[in-house]
Parts: structure tokens; C-alpha cells; sequence
DNA sequence: CACTTTCCGTACGGTAGCGTATGGAGCAAT
DNA sequence: ATTGCTCCATACGCTACCGTACGGAAAGTG
């Protein structure tokens, strides 16, 4: 009646774990005794799978920058003409909510980066990844290579300072401004200053 | 010859070593014993100061949104004329270095502010009090007040979006970029775009 | 010089979590 | 049926902390 009493586990099982804990308690919060009792296991099954801790910690690491980099990479696939709206939609896929999973590990991951020097590697290479995919979006919009670099270092700042921040009493309408920023980010027109 | 080898401790001393270990490896390592031991004393003295781990946690937050707020009340106050020149000042203050402790200590609070509700109230009351000083300051420079928060909120979602990011390897100079945003973002100029 | 207050050291019990050792249930092949 | 392999449970020792109880030194007060 309940779930199939004898479920086998595999890594993958104790790493989507690890992911779910690490969005909402942090890296430091990823336990193997915690995870356990949330699979209805035991450590037993755990260091079958893992050697210890920081193995599983790896694991995680190496998930999550594979399906980034994979990501990034199929958002941002040549559309001929359809670039402007892939950054609009690259923008609304960390605006979108603030209780998204995805941005809660994202934040996560950054913080256990500025600790670890293996997953402070794993974030850079996930950001230079989207840094150039979305580069190379803002050159397809007719931008210059400076201009384009520049823009998307704005983009993912932002994107990922707001998800960072708390404005709820802010002005009213923050939703509102979120909106016009995008357009100040991702509008490919070049802004002309009047000289 | 060496210390003074009785110097009284009083709650201010704690908190302090309390925010250095806030900046180098987050709130949760926030850990009686070990700030006993960084000043040579034992938990009895922490125990005389503190009614326990979570009085010291709550006065590391007040002292920081104090400080906080009274820096930005500071760096924003009305100086006519040098309206822009203090938006710029409030950008560099936080892109100068990466590892300012300021900007640590900063982050290391939003992570702390996810999971804890009282820490998201004093990052709430921050953040509001310095998108206000920046909106006035964007409402001095002669912008419409709807273009001066959405530009506020881009302002402060930046300089904490680009403190979290790790652009090392991306195009070359990222620091010229980081320069041509801050006009994106602050020049008071509106970019007129052609009809 | 007693006496008190302030501040800190020492010692203790308790919990959480890591990693190991070992056994045992289930299944496959022989 | 026996053997062997896979996967998990149980039990244990160990460390890091928290918070409390209590004692003692230092410094002030009369």
C-alpha cells in the first residue's frame, strides 16, 4: 500500500538529494545521516554509494555544472532572428520566481564557492559558460564584441543580485521595474548618447 | 612583554570577532568555542556577556543594519552638485575589491537572510533604506522618480550580482567593463531612444 | 581588612554528525 | 543447495559544539 519497501538506491538518488538540501539549508547543511533518514535509509546504504562526504559533495558539484553548461547551451542555440528574444528569455528564466529551486542553488552554489576552491572552480566555469553563450547573442543582435562582453557581465550581475536582494517595500511596483531593466539590459539597439 | 594579559572583553569585542568570522566562513560558523578561543578566553566568559549563541546572533544583526544604514544615510546626503559623482562613489564602494571584507560580510548576510527570518528583516530594512537614498540621489540628478528606483534597483542588484560572480576567464579585461557599466547604470542622462 | 561585584576558568552532561566494522537479507550463477 | 555479490541495517567510537554549575581571581567599596 505504502511505496515499494526495497527501492535501491544509486548515486543519483543521494545526489538529487544533496541538491534539494543544498537549495534550502546550504552546502554546509548536507549531512549524509540527514539525507539518509530523508530517503528511509540508513548511513549503511550511504557510504555503499560514496566513499565519504566529500565524495558526495563532488558528485554534486559535477552535476550541477553539466546540466548549467548543457542549459546555457541549448537556450542559447542559434535562432536566426530570434536572438533578442533568448536574452529576454536567458533574464526571465532567474527573474522568474524567487522561490525557484534554481535560483536557490544557484545562490547556494556561490556561497560554498567563496569557501571551497573546488567549487569556486565548478562556478567559474559554469560563468564563463553563459558569459560567452550570452556574448555571443548580443553580437548575433548586431552589438561590438566590447559592447556585447560588457552587456552580459551586466546581465548576469543583475540577474543574479536581484534574486539576492529584498525590496518588497520598495516603491510600489518593483515587478514593474524589473521589467523596464530587462529592456535596459537586453535591448540590442545601442544606446546613442546625444552628442 | 606580551598582551596585556587581562584585558577585560565586553559584548562589542564578540561581536566583532563574531563579524570577522561572518565574512570568512559564514554565519552558521559562527561558533562559541572557537571565538573563545581567537580571544585567548574561555565560553565562561561568553556566557557572562551572552545569554547564548542566538543573543550574540541577534546583536551581530543589529550592529551591522546600524552601521549599514548610517554609512549609506552618509554617503548620500544632499551635496548639490556632486549628485552623480555620490552615485558613483556608492558603485565603487562595493565593486572595489572582491575580497573587501565589507562586500564578504555582505553576502554572507543574504545567505544568512534565506533561512533565517530575522536576518531577512535586517537585510530588508537595509536594502530599502539604501534603494531610497540612491533613488533621491538619481531624483536629484533630474531623473523622473519611476526611473530613479527601477535604476536604484539595477544599481544595487548589480554591485551585489557582480561581488558574487566569477568572471575571471571571460574576455579579457573584465575590470574596462565593469567601468563602461557603471555609466550604463549611473549616468544621469535618460538614453532617448530613436524614435 | 573584610565584603561584594565583575569577569573568567574548569568540569560536566548532552546532542549531532562522521566514518568504520560487521552481519545479514536478497538475488544470481553454478 | 552452496557460493558469491550487491545493497543495506546495526552498533560502535570519536570529535565538535552547546549550555550549565560552580569556583576563583581581580578590582572596587566600606
Amino acid at each position: 500500500m505504502d511505496k515499494p519497501p526495497r527501492a535501491q538506491l544509486d548515486r543519483t538518488t543521494w545526489i538529487h538529494a544533496a541538491l534539494d538540501t543544498l537549495a534550502d539549508e546550504g552546502a554546509g547543511s548536507i549531512r549524509v545521516e540527514i539525507l539518509a533518514k530523508r530517503l528511509h535509509v540508513t548511513k549503511g546504504s550511504f557510504y555503499w554509494h560514496f566513499k565519504d562526504r566529500q565524495d558526495l559533495l563532488d558528485a554534486v558539484l559535477e552535476t550541477w555544472k553539466e546540466g548549467r553548461i548543457r542549459d546555457i547551451v541549448k537556450q542559447t542555440r542559434p535562432e536566426p532572428g530570434r536572438e533578442e528574444a533568448q536574452l529576454y528569455h536567458v533574464i526571465d528564466v532567474y527573474s522568474a520566481s524567487r522561490n525557484n529551486k534554481g535560483i536557490l542553488i544557484e545562490l547556494a552554489m556561490r556561497d560554498w564557492a567563496r569557501r571551497d576552491p573546488a567549487a569556486q572552480k565548478i562556478v567559474e566555469a559554469v560563468d564563463t559558460a553563459r558569459l560567452n553563450c550570452a556574448r555571443d547573442l548580443f553580437i548575433a543582435c548586431g552589438l561590438p564584441k566590447n559592447e556585447a562582453s560588457t552587456r552580459s557581465v551586466l546581465l548576469y550581475a543583475y540577474v543574479f543580485g536581484v534574486s539576492m536582494m529584498n525590496c518588497g517595500n520598495f516603491d510600489g511596483n518593483v515587478e514593474e521595474m524589473k521589467t523596464e531593466i530587462r529592456h535596459i539590459i537586453a535591448r540590442s539597439r545601442t544606446p546613442t548618447p546625444p552628442a
